[in-house]
RNA sequence: GCGGUUGUAGCUCAGUCGGUUAGAGUGCCGGCCUGUCACGCCGGAGGUCGCGGGUUCGAGCCCCGUCAACCGCGCCA
């Protein structure tokens, strides 16, 4: 027999019943009945129910276990009798009965419970991250994440891409963020850089012509961590493939992204195929270029309607060149209460706040007396029953004709009886803005945005700069409280032409807004005739549930277009040789034209675990000031190693 | 670097208007229990209320400072 096991912990079932087993786990709980005691045993593959009574001779030392000790048992599996069987466990049908135990590891007191689905302080997660990692939803995650990248690896095998490692120790890249530094002993003074991307190394290997690349590759980045952003280190499969257009690289990842999201997501619908949205549509119509397509709300240009108006704060803004006025719609939001609160975020979010209109019914009117009545909506039931009390008396109309055997709601049926009576009512817009801008603005207004009575439109002024971002936010507060956002399915897009150029609101400098080896849109000519700022690259993103999942790029092989897109943000030549000069010699020597992409697989892996966190979806992760609390890191140097490669540490500041 | 939230038993949390000896659940220790699967019942131990200072007759609670964790901004795809 096997030191350890004959079976693991979700190995036995009906058809075992009779034999004698070895099992070998994790007390997962002690059920204690004194004359018979029940023991929940756990593995990495599930949990079998073993116990023993005084008839065991290893009852004694079964006794003694405690939660989380590693144990060892024998015995035999017993089938349960119908009334006893578990259906919660795949082996709910039998037990083992146990004849010998041995502990194989005792525990202390835990620090954190394995057992139960309790949330526990980041603090002794991460430094009990063992601990975490047993526990059944991170571990469940954590092995998610490894068939993901399982998938992610056969799906790029599949259509011909081989992957291959690239160096970790290596020179500085350009993405645009801090680099790692690590000292170099042989070299004093002089630092290698952590990749922030594989970026060169994957153009170099097309040069080489290997034609297809890809490797789940592991990216440094020294910069401040957030929610979804692990301080330090993450993983992107990159990609990239020789005498390819964008075209080519959308074939390619697309389905790998389809199908990751069908396979790992549930049963969660995937978007069929990805629409490709424009980057200055997105910014418009969403505020962002990772917009929530789930939220199905657009944002329009609505400044027409508003220049020479009575409101003169956004007349006058439109006086100033650059200034627009832009409308969020809110199907369903038409009322005070939720317009203020969308204010009051606005305002929280640092925005002078943003005005509102919305869309409510008149009162009935009788068209021949002019006599008008109220009813209204989202009252106290009590105040409704009131109404109706005294409009039946009024009327003369009795309780079966007002509330009659269809199941409608008193205002319904007011709507209906004012209706026959041959009073009418029309559209109303109410708000601030709607007094100062008039019926007939506002009328046009409601035309464009498609709204009517019950919904709201939301109104930003100024430079789109100023207030996107604060807009796209509050598209995405509306979407969310109005219930307009579909959850539980992934919406994939492409966004597609980014601007490769842009300005500095500070500086005024102008720099790449993206990877600085795209290729723009138009080549050569494009940069020597175009504002640069209305420069396009073949540049694009994939974008899930407004998570930025990928970038990717046709990349600008020819020296001669590298040299000038550098000059175009005052880089010379010398520059690009001596940051780039590995690169361009190498498109000096024959390089294919190429392209590529790389999604984010820690961003997936959250997008499919609906990680809030993505601490969530790392094994080892470090903490929101990137530390390793369980490792102690980062620690200090010794004397020896601080020698070695030639430093001293300057004093603190 | 800046802003917000949080910090009370090993763990998760409650703690009213500032008022006597700071509570519950869970875990731990002891006792009872032969069909539980979040077993049940009885008893017990366990606290520098993050830390420092202040106000007050009196502070877990109010004020100031500080530390730590998390979230956000800056930064970064």
């Amino acid at each position: 027999m096997h030191a350890y096991r004959t079976h693991t912990c979700a190995a036995l079932g009906r058809a075992d019943v009779g034999q004698t087993v070895r099992l070998s786990g994790w007390v997962h709980r002690v059920r204690d009945h004194g004359g018979i005691l029940f023991v929940d045993l756990r593995d990495h593959y599930g949990i079998t129910q073993v116990l023993a009574d005084s008839d065991s001779p290893a009852f004694g030392d079964v006794e003694a276990v405690r939660a989380e000790w590693v144990i060892r048992i024998d015995g035999v599996v017993k089938a349960r009798d119908a009334s006893l069987v578990n259906p919660k466990i795949p082996t709910g049908e039998i037990e083992v009965f146990v004849t010998d135990v041995e502990v194989l590891s005792a525990a202390e007191d835990l620090p954190m419970p394995v057992f139960g689905d309790v949330d526990y302080p980041e603090e002794t997660r991460l430094k009990y991250r063992f601990l975490d990692l047993r526990r059944e939803s991170l571990h469940d995650t954590i092995m998610l994440r490894s068939r993901v990248i399982a998938h992610l690896r056969a799906a790029m095998h599949a259509q011909g891409f081989t992957e291959f490692q690239t160096p970790i120790l290596t020179a500085s890249s350009p993405e645009g963020a801090r680099d790692f530094l690590v000292p170099s002993r042989l070299h004093p003074g002089k630092f290698y850089a952590l990749p922030q991307a594989p970026q060169q190394f994957k153009q170099l290997i097309m040069v080489a012509g290997f034609d297809r690349y890809f490797q789940i590759a592991p990216c440094f980045r020294d910069e401040d961590p957030r929610a979804d952003r692990s301080p330090g280190e993450f993983y992107q499969l990159d990609m990239e493939m020789s005498f390819a257009t964008q075209e080519d690289v959308f074939q390619a990842i697309e389905p790998v992204m389809r199908g990751v999201f069908e396979e790992f997501g549930g049963g969660r619908p995937v978007t069929p195929e990805f629409p490709r949205i424009a980057y200055r549509d997105s910014m418009l119509w969403f505020g962002s270029d990772k917009p929530d397509l789930r939220n199905p709300i657009r944002m329009q240009v609505v400044s027409e309607h508003f220049r020479g108006s009575g409101f003169a704060i956004f007349a006058n803004l439109l006086e100033q060149p650059g200034t627009e006025i832009r409308a969020i719609p809110a199907p369903g939001g038409g009322s005070r209460k939720f317009c203020d609160r969308m204010n009051a975020f606005a305002q929280g979010e640092g925005l002078p706040g943003m005005g509102y209109i919305f869309w409510r019914w008149t009162e009935w009117t009788d068209s021949e007396t002019g006599e008008s009545y109220v009813v209204h909506s989202g009252g106290q039931a009590t105040a409704m029953e009131r109404e109706v009390k005294e409009l039946q008396g009024r009327f003369g109309i009795n309780e079966a004709s007002s509330k009659n055997d269809w199941n409608i709601t008193e205002e319904q049926a007011l709507e209906i009886w004012f209706q026959q009576k041959g009073y009418v009512r029309s559209i109303e817009a109410a708000g601030p803005l709607a007094k100062n801008i008039g019926p007939e603005r506002t009328e046009a207004i409601r035309q464009q945005l498609g709204l009517n009575v019950g919904d709201a439109a939301f109104f930003l002024a100024g430079k789109p700069s100023k207030f996107q971002a604060v807009a796209g936010k509050a598209r995405n507060v509306i979407g969310r409280e109005l219930g307009l956002t579909a959850e539980n399915r992934f919406e994939l897009a492409w966004i597609v032409d980014f601007p490769m150029y842009e300005r500095d609101e500070d500086t005024g400098k102008l720099d790449f807004s993206h990877n600085p080896f795209s290729m723009p849109q138009g080549g050569l000519e494009a940069l020597e005739t175009q504002d640069p700022l209305d420069v396009l690259g073949y540049q694009y993103d994939i974008v899930c549930n407004g998570v930025e999942l990928s970038s990717g790029a046709v990349r600008n092989h020819k020296p001669e277009l590298m040299y000038r897109a550098f000059a175009v943000v005052g880089m010379d030549q010398a520059f690009v040789d001596s940051h780039f000069g590995g690169m361009i010699s190498a498109f000096k020597c024959g390089a294919p034209p190429h392209a590529g992409i790389a999604p984010g697989v820690d961003r997936i892996v959250m997008l499919l675990a609906s990680a809030e966190n993505i601490r969530e979806v790392i094994m080892f992760p470090m903490n929101q000031r990137a530390e390793d609390l369980m490792m102690g890191a980062p620690s200090a140097p010794t004397s020896e190693q601080l020698r070695d490669l030639g430093l001293r540490l300057a004093p603190k500041a």
